[in-house]
DNA sequence: GAGGGAATGATATACGTCAATCATTTTCTG
DNA sequence: CAGAAAATGATTGACGTATATCATTCCCTC
């Protein structure tokens, strides 16, 4: 009852292993009618290509390329950290990665390296950004039988062959639903003031998740007061959030969309008194560290780890022509509090190997 | 720049490539000064065996056990899907599955099924409890070279291979935190009471939820009632639960730890005015469909899916005698909120494949 | 029914490893 | 130093697929 090889194939449907093999691989050549028993056969068999078989026989190694933000925010280091580990964790299966880190939001930098990039891959994954440059270099690597997939964030969705990331419309409204009940036990006279912090009003993501913490606390009485903008910078934060707060002591309520929440901690650790309830986005030492002394009351992480894993995962299938992984493992936006953060430990120590030791 | 070989490796050393092949498996009779030769050549070249090529050499194909609680719960028969669905994603990985199902809550029936578990197999993932009858079994098996993954119940750490599953206390605490943060804009003089809901004190995992619970909403002001005790049943959980809110209206929090939520929901959707800031665990069309019609305000998941994932690429890096898979995906309590309850759609559909075109 | 192109079969080599055999060389022991 | 034991080298045939070559057979057309 082993799996049935192509030989069987062929057997079965009365041609030789030639004649299967051009079928399997369309070279060409075949009578229409041969065509129909081997795949007849490979139907009724439930054949199955041995995939590492034919890749030990062509001698492929896969290579993935990633382009994706520089810099030292701690989201974009966490994603460039989490393609070296896979690196290493895939080796074992043949799969190469290259990591080009790009400017961050600069989108012509990120069309120019798109339209650069060497088509010596089997497929793409990139943290876009929707401009019609990008778009049409995306485009012409799928073009170029090059399948793209989109990090973090989105370009036209009938463009690219899969999306890994967050919905960040999503995003925002679990965190309005948060901000709701942490205010429902307010009396009705004093529903509460909640403030938004956003990096830029330019930005896709920032504006999606401001748009769904609106959405969420329409008509639950809570205001949504104007958004500070920070420029996902510490000291700006530090300068007018001071000013916020100064402006409007009431403010019951802190939804930091972006970056820059050093200098939001330092603000919330001078006040005395209740402190307002505080939502940041993306797990770093920093939010962490938030979360860990009280100042800061919920953190909305995409889990950067996993959602390269998953990239890796669907770039595969796509170098493979496979269907798409399951999608219940799909990235969904994961709510940390303090109780909850994922310990730094391992799993359990690996049985030591002796020398020379055979698996 | 290929990868090297085990030609290469021999080479290196000065050596055949039989004897390199000889310290590789652990053959025997080979010379110190060889074997020292070898080992060091496979330092300096970076040599990693081709495990592809290995297992199509050996013809091996993996064949993992589960053994997993049979019965109707939703979160077990999620669990038994999670199997399946892996099963289909592997079989491209030459890696066979076995599920039996083993009575609910029958340590005994448990204990038999690992004695007489058939040693054909590389690894086994089971429910464990923790008592001695199963931990000797559990040890016989390791004794015999299979190791033991335990899932979702953890058994004495020393015995098995690893624990794939969440932290109880940890799920406990992380509902507590969510009841703190409901109750939190409470006037001081009625800080609210929270009622728990509990399958059996003598579950484990529920005892431990409790527990966490209990820790973190010690000293916040809300008071933790007695635990109802429902058998995981609907029916107990409506005629109990009815009856706990007839005696104490003033309930401001429900914490249902384990399952029978059903009857829960019908009572929760009869009460007219305020409703109580509702926990559950386990996201099932009950518990969901709960979330989404605003009768239920958290979920605490614990994602089986991924749970099962994991643990197939644990039981395979064992059976590899590789190191563990990245904890970094280490399975957390995950809070769902009606806004981020994950999509029910694919991912992308795959691109069409033309008939007898190849990947 | 001959000619020509299409279709098919037979066969070989390679990929990297495992597992085994057999001949040969080295090392050890008395 | 002979003889035995240990170590090594050389080689071979799997595993399932890819890819290529060459000879043969089939079918269509004129």
């Amino acid at each position: 009852m082993r799996k049935p090889t192509l030989q069987d194939v062929a057997r079965a449907a009365g041609v030789s292993y030639a004649t299967a093999d051009r079928v399997l691989n369309a070279r060409g050549n075949v009578a229409e009618k041969s065509t129909r028993r081997v795949l007849q056969a490979i139907e009724t068999l439930g054949y199955e290509r041995d995939l590492h078989a034919a890749n030990l026989s062509r001698g492929r190694i896969y290579h993935f390329r990633f382009l994706l933000p520089g810099g030292d925010h701690s989201f974009f280091r966490a994603l460039r950290q989490a393609v070296e580990a896979e690196a290493s964790l895939r080796r074992i299966d043949r799969i190469r990665f290259s990591l080009t880190e790009v400017p961050t939001l600069d989108s012509d930098a990120l069309a120019r390296a798109l339209e650069e990039l060497p088509r010596d891959c089997d497929a793409v994954a990139v943290v876009a950004t929707e401009t019609p440059r990008i778009s049409a270099a995306i485009a012409a690597l799928s073009a170029a039988h090059i399948p793209v997939v989109t990090l973090v964030g989105d370009a036209a969705a009938d463009i690219r062959a899969a999306y890994v990331g967050i919905d960040n419309i999503i995003a925002g409204r679990t965190a309005g639903r948060l901000m709701r009940i942490a205010h429902m036990a307010r009396p009705a006279t004093d529903p509460g003031l909640i403030l938004p912090i956003i990096g830029a009003m330019s930005a896709r993501d920032h504006r999606d998740r401001l748009m769904g913490a609106k959405a969420v606390l329409d008509g639950s009485g809570q205001q949504l007061l104007e958004a500070v903008v920070v420029d996902d910078r510490h000291d700006l934060m530090r300068q007018r959030v001071t000013a916020a707060l100064a402006k409007t002591p009431a403010i019951s309520g802190i939804y930091s969309i972006g970056a820059g929440n050093r200098g939001l901690i330092d603000i919330l650790a001078r006040i005395s008194g209740p402190r307002p309830f505080v939502i940041m986005h993306d797990l770093t030492p920093t939010t962490r560290a938030g979360l860990e002394s009280g100042l800061v009351d919920a953190v909305i992480d995409q889990k950067p780890a996993q959602e390269i894993a998953l990239a890796v995962d669907v770039m595969k299938a796509l170098a493979d022509g496979r269907e798409l992984p399951d999608p219940a493992r799909d990235i969904t936006p994961t709510i940390y509090v303090k109780d909850n953060l994922p310990a730094a430990l391992p799993l359990t120590a690996p049985a030591p190997l002796a020398a020379g030791e055979t698996p």
